[in-house]
RNA sequence: GCGCCCGUAGCUCAGCGGAUAGAGCAAUUGACUACGGAUCAAUAGGCCGGGGGUUCAAAUCCCUCCGGGCGCACCA
């Protein structure tokens, strides 16, 4: 009996006893809530719904749960059920219900722990989208790990996901990039508010070797700009590319901003907005009128030079995505431009859609580079940037991955670039790694000595450590579907670690394969499965991490 | 001044109203002539920042104060 099964036993059972009491009182599906208690002595599956219901029936709560654990009790697969505390309704499966499971999930392989929750749903989620001036920072990488890690989430519910970086290529930055491009191939030094580092150097160098021509022949200034700035920032974006690959997120859509001033969209998405009044002049710029929609100030979106203002690039941007068809669109920003999200909601409520809905904000806490317990302040001018690269390096793909993707975004991450580096032991992944390559470890020897999974019964499956794994088993569909709904994936990141240390603690303490002249039984075979169940629930939660499941270690 | 996030074991952090608040690391002590010891078992470690409130029940929700991070442009 898997949860969904006792989740509908549980609410028939309650409609019953609701129906016989007379009530008014309606319940669905979401109302009866089941969870695992932490402590085993109150059994598989514990739910409090009598608690709930007490009030509006006008009921003792014990004497409810009393009710709804006599009839729950006399469920086939279920072994015992008792009221214990205030009211909680404590259920225990007997071994064989249970243990089922087991076959469930590897004959599931890969779809175990896939929901429906997002089926057919459009969802555009953009991450990274740090500008093509530099090679991505610190404090992009943690949206690499979490931005794809989210967008398995989705698709493994059902969502028709598109990662989308949003390639800032117009505006004064990029301009800034070029000059600075042209400063090194000059030897000049790093202009006012440019760029340096050892890959200003290398980017410049390869603009020269790139232009078929020579470049000091050319006598317009600016034309040498436009050269170093539309080549040399797609060298940078090859670069950005690459290492985001290299790091394992592979985005469907680089979008450029510079499309949208070219294409006409800008005017576009602000002709929309003054139809629906929300346009306005003044002081000879043009504005959106944001605070009809709950944002703090206006918004200038033609300024009075005539150039774009800031926020028009967004608004083309988005009506540009709902125009493509996406439903939901999520975009993760960092801590510094939270500020962002009023007047983004404010633009969604005014083309009409629904705010929250249509479009989701994530803000990530920021992540600080620590040296030796002292926090680094990371400088462009200076080149102390640490980059993708050098984390990559320095851990790994997949520590650095699990690393970034297991807290929950709303707490800063300080990056210690020694002390990943050295003690790579306390880094969980290879924990939950070590699980499940153990448990091919353990097939590997069961099959040599002749277990294989001819047979399955799951009633034998009755030593403690047994049920506590496979209650930890039972939970994955939830947790990724938790993780998904409220988009945090570092759930399953913290799933997968209990779930490892059940399996380690089942290990311990329950052979797979006979020992010695000890024939092959079915309890032999029967642990095969609960073996490889737990190894495919381990490879599935570590694939919504991005993080690999190695057979060996 | 206004807004967002955080404050939980020595450290790093889980815990979207439930039972005795958990994990990893660090510390102490044990377990391999048994499927991988990157493991397991045990011990120790907490006014969940302070104070009010909401209710059968608060680390969790509300208010307030303290502390830390970040943000409040016709800059991008």
């Amino acid at each position: 009996m898997n949860p969904a099964d006792l989740s509908a036993t549980l609410l028939a059972v309650v409609t019953r006893v609701l129906g016989r009491r007379g009530a008014e009182v309606a319940v669905g599906i979401g109302d009866v809530p089941l969870e695992r208690p932490r402590n085993r002595d109150h059994g598989d599956w514990a739910s409090n719904i009598a608690m709930k219901l007490a009030k509006p029936l006008g009921v003792a709560p014990r004497v409810l749960a009393e009710e709804i654990a006599t009839e729950l009790a006399a469920t086939e697969g279920i072994a015992a059920v008792d009221v214990a505390g205030p009211g909680f309704i404590n259920i225990t499966l007997d071994a064989a219900a249970a243990g089922a499971l087991a076959r469930v999930i590897v004959e599931a392989g890969a779809d175990y722990g896939r929901g429906d929750l997002y089926a057919g749903v459009t969802m555009n989620l953009e991450f990274v989208s740090a500008n093509p001036t530099g090679p991505i920072h610190i404090g992009g990488v943690r949206w690499a790990a979490v931005g794809d890690s989210l967008a398995r989430v989705f698709q493994s519910q059902g969502g028709l996901v598109t990662r989308e970086y949003y390639f800032n290529d117009h505006g004064a930055q990029i301009d800034r990039f070029a000059r600075s491009l042209i400063a090194s191939w000059l030897g000049e030094p790093t202009p006012e508010d440019g760029y340096a580092g050892q890959y200003i150097e290398e980017i410049a160098a390869r603009v020269v070797d790139a232009y078929p021509g020579e470049l000091a022949d050319i006598p317009d200034r600016a034309e040498v700009q436009e050269v170093f700035r539309s080549v040399g920032v797609e060298f940078m974006f090859g670069d950005i590319k690459k290492s985001l690959l290299d790091f394992g997120v592979a985005f469907d859509v680089y979008f450029h901003e510079n499309e949208l001033h070219e294409s006409g969209a800008v005017e576009h998405a602000i002709d929309r907005l003054r139809e629906l009044g929300a346009i306005y002049e003044a002081d000879g710029a043009t504005w959106f009128r944001s605070t009809d929609y709950g944002d703090d100030k206006d918004r200038v979106v033609i300024k009075s030079d005539g150039d774009a203002g800031y926020i028009s690039g967004d608004l083309a941007y988005y009506l540009n995505k709902r125009e493509r068809g996406f439903e939901r669109n999520i975009i993760m920003l960092g801590a510094d431009h939270h500020g962002y999200v009023r007047r983004l909601m404010a633009m969604t409520a005014a083309f009409g859609d629904t705010p929250y809905y249509n479009l989701e904000i994530m803000i990530g806490q920021l992540v600080n580079l620590v040296r030796d317990g002292v926090p680094q302040r990371m400088s462009k001018r200076a080149g102390t940037v640490v980059v993708l690269e050098d984390l990559v390096d320095a851990v790994g793909v997949d520590a650095a991955r699990y690393a970034l993707v297991r807290s929950s975004i709303d707490s800063q991450i300080d990056i210690d670039l020694d002390q990943w580096s050295r003690k790579t032991n306390d880094n969980p992944v290879f924990y939950v790694q070590y699980a499940h390559a153990r448990t091919n470890a353990v097939a590997r020897n069961a099959i040599a000595v002749g277990v294989d999974r001819s047979a399955f019964d799951a009633a034998l499956l009755t030593h403690e450590t047994e049920s506590v794994l496979l209650g930890n088993l039972a939970e994955f569909p939830r947790v990724v579907r938790q993780a998904a709904e409220l988009r945090e994936p570092h759930r399953i990141a913290r799933y997968s670690e209990e779930l490892a240390g059940a399996y380690h603690r089942w290990y311990d303490s329950c052979r797979v394969a006979p020992q010695g002249d000890e024939p092959v039984t079915d309890l032999h075979r029967t642990r095969l499965w609960l073996n490889d169940a737990t190894g495919v629930v381990l490879r599935n939660a570590l694939a919504l991490l991005g993080v690999s499941a190695p057979e060996r270690m």
